[in-house]
DNA sequence: GCTCGCCCTG
DNA sequence: CAGGGCGAGC
């Protein structure tokens, strides 16, 4: 993966507006030709280098656009880290084969991203339940400030995956791993740091002896002494940021409705409506999403996650972000009102979900039960699942996709990168030059929150577990090509489903109920048609003006923004006659009359078009 | 024993 | 549209 190959992800422009998909990310990802893969977004970002030096920099002078370019590359080269997750790989890389991704720094970033995923236990259905059974109380900051150490731990991992990722050991995971072992981390944030520590001496003494070159084509410090001054700055200054994060979230909590019982928060948000599922009806409803719990007025919340208007939504987008998805699917502004800051991003994360968002990362080492009654209020790792949640499948929990590289491109930002005045690393060759500009560790703050974010919003945007009023409406249209349709068929043309025992009865129960339908008004119309005296079958037409596809229409096709294909006509007209036929021979009193009918009518099923795999615009 | 489809019911 | 009962088919 060359460097040029990351830069698309950067956009350097500010946007004051985002729009997300209510639709699962798999559909975006996978299905939907309307969305934006990450092929569009490597057309759509322009060079961010010529940004760079044309960018918002009040600099004319050269060698400081260099500088910024430099320090642009160096920022894009952590996010390439980042990104580096098997989950944020999938976007237009799939064609490389498994061995060339092996053979890279990002492989074995998957491949440690995998394994440690491995390690959490899966949530899935009965969270609810689960959930409703918890008490928040006092643990609610609890968990906050265990979200906060997670936050320092993903830190220093990211921090250590750039450090490492020329290391030819590091697949050794022997040493490494224990350094992330969860029952260590989670024990004691002192832990990590000794450990940590350990690990940057252990590592410094092989790096400085075997591997600077290696180093020094990442630009990372290839001095000893340069590294140690990274060593002991990076370790003072995620401590400090840490504290400064923790009180900043008790001062929070002090001054906001966060420490509210957990029935008031849940009574504003959404997930209520759903989790309480005491009207099964309303969960049919895509919920509202109105502005987040925050209740006080003042507050500076810069991400604000509210349904869009139901106006143009184009209009409040710049060229250089497209609305990746429909405008009728339930789309989701992440409304900037106020300069995108990581403190912002970071008060967002602790307040309305840190814990779960961090838990719902692949790399982080800490399960976090997801069933907690904290995570009734936690847009980010519901915003997108919930607005097409059903009924039958409201616990589930969506699998992580691909879409994270492309919105962390979409998101990096100078707004979201300020250049910022903490403790500056520069990073120093032997002769004390520098090779890069100084990264601050806000820049890097920033990127792994954004990342924290982009992921958590990844995790829970794709593959959904349960089936959606969008799933709904795409069978009844696959209806009117199949009425049979196979187990196979179901699973190839729901591609964006996480198929079980439970899903594809429950499908097979919709094509079953679709039936019903169309039988009983076969069966109707046969008999309103003896009623009124028509002799013979020819007479029995099925056209887009009768009653019978009108009703038939009404019921698959309510909207009515889908042609019916002819062919359907034709079926229909076919079944029309058959019952008239069995009526008219009286073969009606027989129980299992219907019988003969169906046997007819399963043969007629066509193909499903191709478009129904891959799109999602229904 | 399991899946699937139909039927009936709510 | 979902749940449950029932029977057929594998």
């Amino acid at each position: 993966l060359s460097d040029s190959s990351i830069l698309y992800r950067v956009k350097p422009k500010v946007k004051s507006h985002f729009y997300l998909s209510g639709s699962t990310g798999a559909e975006s990802s996978q299905e939907d030709q309307c969305s934006v893969s990450s092929k569009d977004s490597t057309v759509e970002a322009s060079s961010p280098i010529g940004q760079a030096s044309t960018g918002p920099s009040p600099e004319g002078d050269s060698s400081i656009s260099d500088h910024l370019q430099a320090k642009r590359a160096r920022v894009e080269n952590i996010i390439r880290v980042m990104a580096g997750s098997p989950n944020s790989r999938q976007h237009g890389e799939s064609e490389r084969s498994d061995t060339d991704l092996r053979d890279t720094r990002e492989a074995r970033e998957a491949y440690r991203e995998n394994k440690r995923k491995q390690r959490l236990p899966q949530h899935q259905e009965h969270s609810n339940a689960a959930q409703s059974n918890r008490k928040a109380g006092n643990s609610s900051r609890d968990k906050q400030l265990q979200s906060m150490q997670r936050l320092l731990r993903q830190l220093q991992e990211k921090f250590l995956q750039v450090y490492n990722q020329e290391d030819p050991d590091y697949d050794n995971q022997d040493k490494t791993e224990a350094y992330f072992d969860p029952d260590i981390l989670g024990k004691s944030s002192e832990t990590r740091y000794i450990s940590n520590e350990d690990y940057f001496e252990d590592k410094d003494i092989r790096i400085d002896n075997e591997y600077r070159d290696q180093m020094k084509v990442v630009g990372f410090p290839i001095n000893r002494r340069d590294n140690q001054n990274l060593q002991d700055a990076l370790k003072q200054e995620l401590s400090k940021a840490v504290n400064d994060c923790v009180d900043r979230v008790f001062k929070k909590i002090s001054s906001t409705g966060l420490d509210r019982s957990p029935q008031q928060r849940m009574c504003s948000t959404p997930e209520l409506q759903i989790s309480r599922g005491g009207n099964r009806k309303s969960q049919q409803h895509t919920p509202t999403f109105d502005q987040p719990q925050s209740e006080d007025p003042t507050e500076a919340l810069s991400l604000v996650i509210r349904k869009p208007p139901a106006v143009p939504l184009m209009t409040s987008l710049t060229p250089t972000v497209k609305r990746p998805y429909p405008v009728h699917q339930a789309a989701f502004q992440l409304n900037y009102s106020t300069p995108l800051h990581e403190s912002h991003i970071l008060e967002h994360l602790l307040k309305y979900g840190g814990h779960s968002n961090l838990g719902a990362l692949p790399c982080m080492p800490t399960p976090i039960d997801q069933a907690s009654p904290d995570s009734v209020d936690l847009p980010w790792d519901t915003l997108a699942m919930r607005s097409k949640v059903t009924s039958a499948h409201l616990s589930h929990h969506p699998r992580s996709s691909s879409l994270g590289a492309h919105m962390l491109g979409s998101l990096l930002t100078p707004t979201l990168m300020p250049s910022c005045s903490l403790v500056k690393f520069n990073f120093l060759d032997r002769g004390n030059t520098i090779l890069q500009p100084p990264i601050t560790l806000r820049d890097i703050v920033c990127l792994c929150l954004t990342f924290n974010c982009l992921f958590s919003l990844n995790v829970n945007v794709n593959i959904q577990e349960g089936l959606t009023p969008s799933h709904l409406k795409k069978a009844k249209l696959m209806f009117f090509y199949t009425r049979y349709p196979s187990s196979n068929v179901l699973k190839t043309f729901f591609p964006d489903v996480k198929f079980n025992r439970c899903i594809t009865s429950q499908l097979i129960k919709w094509f079953s109920n679709f039936r019903e339908f169309y039988y009983i008004q076969m069966e109707k119309s046969a008999r309103q048609a003896i009623v009124d005296g028509i002799s013979d079958v020819k007479d029995m037409t099925v056209s887009r003006d009768s009653e019978l596809f009108r009703a038939l229409n009404m019921h698959y096709n309510k909207a009515n923004d889908f042609h019916v294909p002819d062919r359907f006509l034709e079926v229909a007209e076919i079944t029309l006659h058959e019952f008239y036929n069995a009526i008219s021979a009286g073969k009606d009193s027989d129980p299992s009359w219907k019988k003969a009918i169906y046997k007819v009518i399963c043969k007629l099923d066509n193909d499903v078009p191709e478009e129904f795999k891959t799109s999602s615009c229904f």
